[in-house]
RNA sequence: GCGCCAGUAGCUCAGCUGGAUAGAGCAACUGCCUUCUAAGCAGUAGGUCAGGGGUUCGAGUCCCUUCUGGCGUGCCA
């Protein structure tokens, strides 16, 4: 559907050239003083310049040549505003289009486009922590947006499962258990199909070596584990084989609480068959050179403002790096799935990491230059105090202990409130904390760090994940006490308070568009706070179900009905639902 | 050193390509439930948009500069 700016603006464009002005002054926007209008044009003010003449002359002239009849008022305004205000009958016939179309009518840029996602980057030697909540959130949530705007998407989380964390695992455990098979050269056999430890052993040892990277003859031993790893050293991928058949399943439920689903399950270990010839093709065009005895790919470029380091592509102990293991991974996406565009969500700081890859891609032709690649580099969550996020040992708080407190807080005020049946205490609860927790992350700017404040989050008032899911309740409490609601159109505004509805649910196609394109999930949490707030105050202000009059009840529930789908649509963009009471 | 990002109400944050009186929520105070869920609605109070220059008819927004904080800056991811 066309937007209603864009029509207005055709409106005023041809307003201005009928006055004799140039059509580029007739932009409209949203107004900014609701209390004034709904939109406004403010071209008069920087043509007057051109034109050399009063801006309230311009104005007054180019309102004479609007249609009046298309707006319930059309005025010109010192210094030089040109106010408007649809009419009903255009918000009404508006509205009905968006009610009957599919998904509300809103554009599919991503038509006949692949698009794939990068996000989660879970390591497999750890569980996850509270660092992969928001890529997690946030990259689920743009994934879903890009679904909704009509790009075929391919969620992969690229495991962290190739780099020095698999050789530090592997020479703790040899220094444990020295005499396990695995770390005989000289075994041919039949390896255990049992791993030698559990998933707790793992979580311990895995912290346990990382800490001991500071020895100097430790390092040694895992840089060397992890290129005979890398190398395809038998024991070696054995043991890689049990630490990824006790990780996987695990990582995989928790990522289910989160309501977070990837189409691919692949990690840097699968780019690693593309590593050789990927390496001996650019060694022989000469795109990587030898320096300080490893081989990079010079990505500086003339217009930079500050030094860019080559990318490493083989570490002077020949093995990979991430870098290496992320170029190669393009080079697969691009081969098995031809993406227009690659999304990847990780912390912020790896902002010229992903530069490097990408103008190394770029550069040697892996992607095609029209192939977009995009880096969200989200910010840090801290604790309330602004601190970084510690337990109260001092320890990295685990996610699944995050999820879990957020739950029991939510658990006691639905319990409080008695509005559910005791069967329904703990699906009605899953839905609000998760509510609560997506929402107080994705309503921040990605790029931000913030303050994670359980109790703010999952407070029951204020802009809040509850206090959406609460408004859609409402009016879902009202639809079924109605009946059949789903065919009935949209009428015409019959208050302030319902056109001031009308008009917020226009806003959701240029939301969605706008949110697309600034990779900003926080721009729907926006809209959808202000949307709830019209909805809120429509009902309090609106007897509905008691209206006496059918026709005009039936307007009523058309509108509240809308309401309910389109903001049942964006929390599923977002990555949470609404439970039926809470 | 260089580069990137941030600094807006007591607190947490919005503010779209510069536009009229800078907006929300929390906290404080005040109203509204015999009426569809008060997890709501309405209102009061709270600001030198870090400081200083500049561009413009007009700057929280653009440019310069100073200060403060965070992060990055070749073999971790």
């Amino acid at each position: 559907m066309e937007k209603i700016l864009d029509i207005i603006t055709a409106k005023m464009q041809q307003a201005f050239v009928d006055a004799g002005y140039e059509a580029s002054f007739g932009r409209v926007t949203v107004s900014n003083r609701p209390d004034l209008c709904e939109y406004q044009c403010n071209g008069a003010l920087s043509a007057a310049k051109q034109y050399k003449c009063a801006p309230i002359q311009i104005a007054n002239a180019v309102v004479e040549k609007l249609n009046a009849a298309d707006y319930d008022m059309v005025e010109a305004v010192m210094p030089g505003f040109i106010n408007l205000k649809l009419s009903g009958a255009f918000l009404q016939s508006y509205l009905e289009e968006m009610r009957t179309a599919e998904d509300f009518g809103v554009s599919k840029p991503g038509a006949g486009k692949t698009i794939v996602v990068d996000y989660g980057g879970a390591n497999v030697a750890k569980p996850l922590h509270i660092g992969h909540l928001r890529p997690a959130i946030i990259g689920e949530a743009l994934k879903r947006l890009h679904a909704f705007m009509g790009y075929n998407t391919i969620g992969d989380i690229h495991l962290g499962d190739w780099g020095l964390q698999m050789g530090l695992i592997i020479a703790e455990l040899q220094e444990r258990q020295p005499e396990l098979a695995y770390f005989d050269p000289n075994f041919t056999g039949d390896y255990p199909t049992e791993p030698p430890f559990t998933l707790s052993d793992l979580e311990e040892i895995y912290p346990t070596a990382s800490a001991k990277k500071k020895d100097p003859e430790f390092a040694e031993k895992a840089h060397i584990a992890t290129y005979e790893l890398q190398q395809g050293r038998r024991g070696y991928r054995a043991i890689w084989n049990h630490i990824m058949g006790i990780s996987l399943p695990d990582l995989k439920r928790i990522y289910d609480h989160l309501d977070v689903h990837y189409e691919k399950w692949l990690g840097e270990s699968d780019a690693d068959p593309y590593i050789p010839a990927m390496v001996e093709d650019l060694k022989k065009r000469g795109l990587a050179v030898l320096s300080e005895g490893a081989w990079v790919v010079p990505v500086a470029e003339e217009t930079d403002k500050k030094e860019v380091p080559p990318m490493i592509l083989v570490k002077s102990d020949g093995s990979a790096i991430y870098a290496t293991t992320d170029l190669a991974t393009i080079l697969q996406r691009m081969q098995d799935w031809k993406p227009e565009k690659m999304l990847y969500v990780t912390d912020k700081r790896q902002n010229l990491h992903f530069e490097q890859v990408f103008r190394a891609a770029k550069k040697s032709g892996i992607v095609p230059v029209e192939t977009e690649l995009e880096h969200v580099g989200h910010g840090t969550m801290n604790g309330a105090d602004g601190k970084p996020f510690k337990t109260r040992d001092g320890g990295t708080l685990r996610l699944e202990q995050l999820i879990a407190d957020m739950t029991d807080f939510v658990r006691g005020k639905v319990v409080e409130n008695k509005i559910v049946d005791e069967s329904e205490v703990e699906a009605t609860t899953a839905k609000i904390a998760l509510a609560a927790l997506k929402y107080g992350d994705l309503s921040n700017q990605p790029t931000k760090d913030y303050n994670f404040d359980l109790e703010r989050f999952a407070a029951f008032e204020g802009n809040t994940g509850p206090y959406i899911l609460y408004t859609i309740v409402r009016i879902k409490s009202i639809l079924s006490r109605y009946g059949a609601w789903e065919q009935l159109p949209i009428q015409l505004p019959v208050s302030q308070e319902g056109k001031d509805l009308m008009l917020a649910i226009t806003k959701f196609g240029p939301t969605m568009e706008a949110a697309l394109a600034n990779s900003a999930p926080n721009q729907i949490c926006a809209y959808i706070y202000e949307l709830a707030g019209c909805v809120n105050k429509f009902y309090h202000e609106t007897p509905i179900l008691k209206e006496e009059d059918e026709n005009r009840k039936a307007g009523h529930i058309a509108l509240i009905a809308l309401s309910k789908n389109i903001l049942e649509k964006c929390i599923e963009i977002l990555g949470f639902s609404a439970p039926e009471k809470m």
